[in-house]
This record gives C-alpha cells, structure tokens and sequence, in this order.
DNA sequence: CTTGTAAGGTTGTCTGATAACCTTGTATAG
DNA sequence: CTATACAAGGTTATCAGACAACCTTACAAG
C-alpha cells in the first residue's frame, strides 16, 4: 500500500493490462505459439484480481492475438490465422508503418470513389455537402476541420452503398486521424487548407457528375497531394 | 435449478452470450444509444452467471458495439464511431453482402498484386510456388485446396512487405473461406479447377518479372473470372 | 507395450461482497 | 424562489475464494 504513484484508476484495468500484454506479443517477447503466464501468476505480477486478468486475456483472444485452451493455458497465435485486424496507435509513429496505412487507403478509396460515382444517391450529395461547409468553415487546420475532412472521406465511403468499404475505411480514416494528430504540429501551414478544399469539391463534384473514371482520378489527385504535402514517398 | 434446456457447455458461453446480444443490437432491437438490461439482469435471463455476462459485454465492447458507463450502464454504440471492423459469419450468407466483400477484396488484392510486383523478393516467390504445388496436388477442389488458395493470396499480400495489405487481405480471405465452405456443394466442379490454378500461375509469373502492371492485370482477371465462376455480378 | 488411473495444474464458471460512480430527489441556505 | 448540498438507490468495476471441467503427465496393472 506505499504506491499510488503509477495511474489513475480513469482508465479501465483490463484494457490497460491487455495492452500491456499485447506489447508483449507485438515487441516478440512472447512468440508465437508460446504460452503465457498462467492467469494466477499474471494477476500477481499486475497485482490485481484474476477477474480482470480474465478480462484481459478475452480482450486479446477478440483480437486474435491469443488462444485459450481450458486446462492448458493461453498462447500466442501465429500471425497468419489472427480474426481480427489490430493497429497499435503506437505503430503509426513510425513514418514507414504510416505510409504503409496511406498505401491500403488509397488501394480502398480510390476504388471507393470509383462506385460512389455509379451508386450515389441525392441525399449522399446532399452529406458531402454538409462535410465540405463544415471544412470551409474552420478558420484555421484545426481540429474541426480534420473531423471535416474524416467525414467527408465517410460520407464517400457511404455513398458506395457497400457496408464494407464504410466500415474498412472509417477504420483507417480513425486510426489515421489520432496519427495525425499527434504530429499536427509539424504541418500546419494555412495555405494547404485551400488546396485541400479544393480538391474535395473536386471529388464531390466527379462523384455528383456520375463519371467513374472522373471519380477514380480525383481521388487519386487528393491523395496524391495529401501523401506529398505529408512527405510520404508512395513510389510508383 | 431447473431448466438446462438451452445450451450446449460445448461453445464458450460469453461468446455464445456475446453473439445473441449482438444480434439483438445487428437487427436493431436494441437501437444505438440505448441502454441494455444491465448485467444482473441479463445474468438472471440467459440463466448465467454476472461474470460470463460481463466477459460477454467486454466482448461487444472490444468490438465497438457497445459503450458502458461506471454506474450508469451499457449503451449500443452508433454506427459511424466503430472502433473495430465486424463481420458476422452470417451476413455472408446473404449474397449482396458476399459481393461487396468481395468488392473490397478487389480493390486490396489488385494494388496488393502490383505492389508485390515491385517490391517482392525471392523467398515471396517461393512461397508462391508452395501454395501452387499444394493447389496442384489437390485431387479435387477439397478443404486442401481452398486452403492452398487462401496461402497464395495471402503469400502475394506478404509480398508486398506492407503489413496492413496482409492484415487486411487475411482478414477478408479467412472470412471470405468461411462463406466458401458453407455454400461449396453448389460449385463442385472440377474442370474450374484448373482454370483457376493456370490463373494463380499467371499471376505468380507476373510477380515474379517484376512488371507491375502485368501484375494487375493478372491479379484482375483473376478476380473477375473467381467472380463470374461464383455467379457474381460485380458491375462495371 | 498398451491401457487404466490417479494426481496436479490450468482455464471456465459461480457466488457473494465491496468500491467507485452516476442519477435523482429532497432539504437546507441564501 | 433559486441554488447548492446532501442522502439514497441503482449500476458498473473490482476483488476474493470456491468448485467444475479439462488437459497433461506419470505410474501401475495387465
């Protein structure tokens, strides 16, 4: 009873400790196939009950990260059979890690574009309309205006009418907005702002039209020049 | 005491748990940002204890599904702020939903095959061959075969040396052979077997000379001929 | 050598209790 | 009358300990 240095309780102890056990696991300090701390050795180590150790370890099960077998223990998965896609936030600090996050975005909205200008309907106009007024609204690259943009890539998602494109690129679009938020900072520079408008209205306006092709190489265009104004080499 | 009517010990029981209650949620009977029963009582309705209840709940949590409050209670997430991508088995049996899954998996998969072009390295290309010679092995279009076909698309997603194109294609392609192998009865035909497999070779070749957009190309037709063989209209 | 069995360890589930937290209603001070 | 403070009850979060189900291993019996 002599510690209180360490956290406050704010953040929910099985996910602290599942992330703390998945670091393990990311960092290979536990393999694949290898077999975790019993569930009452790691409550110990943690110091807190079994319960929440439990809760941990069905945390990483969901993700894929471990399996349980009742009477043997849990252990590491191999990577190729995992159920689940996970991205540490941690990961994207790394500039390699971010660009190869950029590279599946522009594989899926690019093709996202694509049928969003085959299956529009008024009222997912009418929703990239809502986005872009809220972007040219922000005075300045503020957090506002990121949220704009998120959901102006949404709402493209949306427009495909295909669950999947939506909920695969507002995954990203997530786990790209806390990246980019951490290293905001270093880019903030007014005049991007309007480019950045403009080629939105510019896929908006493809999307609107019905062409394709149009679609497909506006949001091309956009991403092209976000990844550059980022400083992401893409290749070819 | 009374009832042990409903289920079988067999089947994990949070997940089990966490599935109805998720379905619940999935067909809107309970509505975004409404509260669930709370724990006790969803104890006393599946005839559970809390903790299995609890484990159950963190399960929908991990998934985004749902949010708890301290003291308050647990409250179906709304759609657009997801932090995890859910795919449930069953959707797959409904065909629209099949075919825009294996939308996505055409926009991933042709970048995917192009960037393996250019950045593969020899031991990808053996890896290709592995999965080629299991393919061919193959008497008929068993378990074996699909698996082998899965190794090959994921072999060509670990070619690309981007970590998220694996971990999404993988992802799609264990659900993608989930559905497969549900509906397989109905495509035994053993002549496809080897169109596909002369495919998989096209697409090996193409890698392997480095040419990406020969890749792509290879990598689509290949995508378009799985499709036209599986009844799927994939529109423009 | 094979089979049966006992022992010990591990996860799965149950039960009950306490702590932390939120909401709501009520009473008191201004 | 209003606003703040406080009390009460409900809910989730965590803890502690027990038993059940299951697996592995070792050893004994045939």
């Amino acid at each position: 009873m002599s510690d209180f240095t360490h956290i406050k309780r704010s953040e929910h102890l099985p996910t602290r400790i599942a992330a703390d056990i998945g670091r393990e696991i990311d960092e290979r300090r536990i393999l694949p196939g290898q077999k975790l701390p019993t569930e009452h050795s790691l409550a110990q180590t943690f110091g807190v009950s079994r319960s929440v150790v439990r809760e941990a370890i069905a945390h990483l099960r969901n993700e894929g990260l471990v399996e349980s077998r009742q009477g043997v223990g849990a252990f590491a998965t191999e990577i190729q059979h995992r159920q689940s896609i996970r991205i540490g936030t941690s990961q994207l600090d790394d500039r390699e890690n971010f660009r190869n996050l950029f590279h599946v975005r522009f594989a899926l909205e690019i093709e996202a574009a694509r049928l969003a200008a085959l299956h529009h309907k008024p009222e997912d106009i009418a929703k990239l309309d809502v986005a872009l007024a809220q972007m040219t609204g922000a005075e300045k690259w503020t957090e506002q205006g990121i949220v704009a943009d998120l959901a102006f890539h949404k709402a493209v998602a949306a427009a495909t009418h295909n669950e999947y494109f939506l909920q695969f690129i507002s995954f990203i679009a997530e786990k790209t907005h806390i990246a980019i938020n951490a290293a905001r900072a270093s880019a903030v520079l007014e005049k991007i702002v309007e480019i950045t408008i403009a080629e939105h209205v510019a896929i908006r306006d493809s999307i609107a039209s019905g062409d394709p092709d149009k679609a497909k190489t506006a949001m091309t265009d956009h991403l092209e020049g976000a990844a550059s104004r980022l400083n992401l080499d893409l290749g070819p």
